[in-house]
RNA sequence: GGGGGUGUAGCUCAAUUGGUUAGAGUCCUAGACUGUCGAUCUAGUUGUUGCGGGUUCGAGUCCCGUCACUCCCGCCA
């Protein structure tokens, strides 16, 4: 028996192969041996199918079947039977037969596991960290590495038929000003200097655009070196773009087309195009974020004007401060059943958000308002707040009274916090939206200087480069970002195609020109030589998958991802280097 | 940089108000068992209670520090 002339794989066999001989390899899924007879689960990547050692098969099959652990790896010859009605299992896709084993051997065995490989069983991330090779054996993840397959699969097929180009860009590159933090690469060749490894292809896809590729797209990896979350990883992949002679309904309208054949590619589920499209603004001052989540009903509302007459000394203060606002929001059922310590924890809540406090007032099943402030406010202003945040009888009504900045990003904060305590929200209830005319510039108070709010090559929404000058605070740029419920699973912007308004744009930036050239001449000259115009967008692949499939962090995703603090337990690096290589390096490492 | 959660047998967890010998299931080992599919039954092995210090007659439990994993704020064009 050779292992390499294995017939079938463990999903495959039916009735309809009765009485064949076949050869199946793979790992023991399980093992029960009833002292004569003997079942094993034999598994491999495409499903689990029982073999039957039976003591009439000869003593040496018998005596070595006895020996067989779990994930032990094995090669099995036997005659395929159909199963006898009582015992045919139908949790099982080959439940109807069995493998009755002619010949048994073992090619590897295995130790005792550190942890069962059973899926829905919470074993502690970092065991299942140094285990990757364990953990990924467990149906959920094979699951999610197929499926991830299958949607770069889609992806690379769709934009071919929409004429793009994949190319690739280098990992080892300029080390870019703005932005993250860059994982930096010291240069043997040259002492001193360094590469940077991209935060994104960003440059090099405008770049290729001016070279006339017209349609770019790769699928990339990207590194940023900053604090991790469940949802932000060291490196992650993007599903990265670039279109030339386009607009941004262009740029709508190929994603749009390309998320909708993933969604039925992948999922065989429909979901309707155009997207819903909303400004930033609206964005903000409804949902308090600009990556709202548009399966919860409830939005902020705009307090300030019911409120001007109240006696509240804490909103009366605010009110009289240059952007002092009150907004409130509406906590649906919660008047009755949450705690005086349930209010307490979403007040601590918001002040982790920035707000000072927050104020609340139970509207009982009676209709009457209950709050340790329900006197500084008259009935008729109570029942006004009540009708402008369509709050019912046994809602909560919540209040922020601070500047616009906070006020509405602690209620969105709350919004989305009392929507997943209620445990209301289904992962494949999928809510696509684009959220876009996003400010261009924000002001660092740190670097007394603007910055780009998305990066300094976005194309401003200006009919000239005068607005600009004049007042730069004010100009929303041509830049865009999909969310899929509550998540911004990509970005992009047209870009600038003209070497004076790249130039004008650095100046605000604080960059003076002969910076900018150090930093980003090759761009600059690249503008000169017959810049098409041309915009962009790059999707996060392993957040796609993450929402896709509900899984709680994109580590689900990645084959092999890093912990909370960028290190991997695994392969345990990063680590230490040999002297040798940090002298060719010329690299002194300082003690702390 | 900051806030929260978790850390007890290989694994998942329990341990009353601080109370005397830290338990259970599972895994593993051995035995029994010819139709199981989370097999079952019997017996057995398994502990630096993450680590360091403190309070106490007595600490898994309380306090301080520290480490690891994790969630969040800041940060992430």
């Amino acid at each position: 028996m050779e292992f390499s002339k294995r017939t079938h794989h463990c999903a495959a066999l039916t009735v309809g192969d009765e009485n064949k001989k076949v050869i199946l390899c793979g790992w023991v899924d399980s093992v029960r041996d009833h002292g004569g007879v003997l079942f094993v689960d034999l598994r491999d990547r495409y499903g689990r199918t029982q073999i039957v050692f039976n003591p009439e098969a000869g003593k040496e099959i018998t005596e070595s079947a006895e020996k067989l652990r779990s994930e032990f790896v094995i090669c099995i010859e036997g005659e395929v039977k159909k199963r006898s009605q009582e015992t045919i299992n139908s949790k099982l896709k080959t439940g109807e037969i069995e493998v009755f084993a002619k010949d048994l051997e073992v090619l590897s065995t295995c130790e005792p596991l550190p942890f069962p490989l059973e899926d829905n069983l919470d074993v502690s991330e970092n065991l299942r960290l140094k285990y990757r090779f364990l953990d990924l054996r467990r149906a959920s993840f094979q699951k999610n590495f197929i499926f991830r397959h299958k949607v770069v699969r889609s992806v690379r097929n769709y934009l071919d038929t929409e004429g793009f180009l994949e190319i690739e860009t280098p990992y080892l590159t300029k080390s870019t000003p703005e932005g993250a933090r860059d994982y930096l690469v010291p240069s043997r060749v040259h002492n001193g200097k360094f590469y940077a490894l991209p935060q994104s292809p960003q440059l090099f896809k405008q770049i290729l655009m001016i070279s006339g590729y017209e349609r770019y797209f790769q699928v990339v990896r990207c590194f940023r070196d900053e604090d991790l979350r469940a949802d932000r990883q060291p490196e992650h992949t993007q599903i990265d773009m670039e279109l030339s002679f386009v607009d941004e309904d262009v740029i709508h309208d190929v994603i749009e087309r390309m998320i909708q054949k993933i969604f039925k590619d992948c999922l065989d589920v429909d979901i309707t195009i155009p997207f819903q499209r909303i400004n930033y603004e609206e964005a903000m001052n409804l949902y308090g974020s600009d990556k709202p989540d548009l399966r919860i009903p409830e939005v902020i509302h705009n307090l300030s004007g019911i409120s001007k007459d109240v006696s509240f000394n804490v909103f009366k203060k605010v009110l009289s401060i240059e952007e002092g606002v009150i907004y409130g929001l509406c906590g649906s059922g919660l008047a009755e059943s949450a705690s005086i310590k349930d209010m307490n924890d979403l007040t601590a809540f918001a002040i982790s958000f920035g707000a000072k406090g927050l104020a609340w007032i139970r509207i009982m099943n009676d209709g009457s308002f209950k709050s340790p402030i329900v006197k500084f406010f008259d009935e008729a202003t109570l029942k006004k707040y009540q009708e402008e945040l369509q709050a019912k009888c046994g809602d909560v009504m919540f209040f922020v009274a601070d500047i616009k900045k906070v006020a509405r990003n602690v209620l969105g904060a709350l919004r989305l916090k009392l929507a997943k305590d209620k445990g209301t929200l289904q992962y494949n209830d999928y809510k696509l939206l684009w959220v876009n005319k996003f400010p261009l510039l924000e002001w660092s108070e740190d670097e007394k200087r603007y910055s780009a709010v998305h990066h300094p090559f976005t194309m401003p929404d200006i009919k000239n480069i005068d607005e600009l000058i004049n007042d730069p605070a004010s100009v929303t740029a041509k830049a865009y970002d999909l969310v899929l419920n509550g998540t911004e699973l990509g970005g992009g912007s047209i870009r600038i195609h003209d070497t004076k308004l790249q130039e004008e744009m650095f100046k605000i930036l604080g960059m003076d020109i002969e910076s900018a050239r150090i930093k980003f001449g090759f761009l600059l000259d690249a503008l000169k030589f017959g810049a098409p115009p041309h915009g962009g967008i790059a999707i996060g692949l392993d957040r796609l998958i993450m929402l896709l499939l509900g899984l709680g962090s994109i580590r689900e995703t990645i084959a092999f991802p890093k912990t909370q603090k960028a290190t991997c337990l695994m392969t345990e690096s990063p680590s230490d280097v040999s002297e040798k290589q940090l002298k060719e390096l010329g690299i002194c490492i300082e003690e702390e």
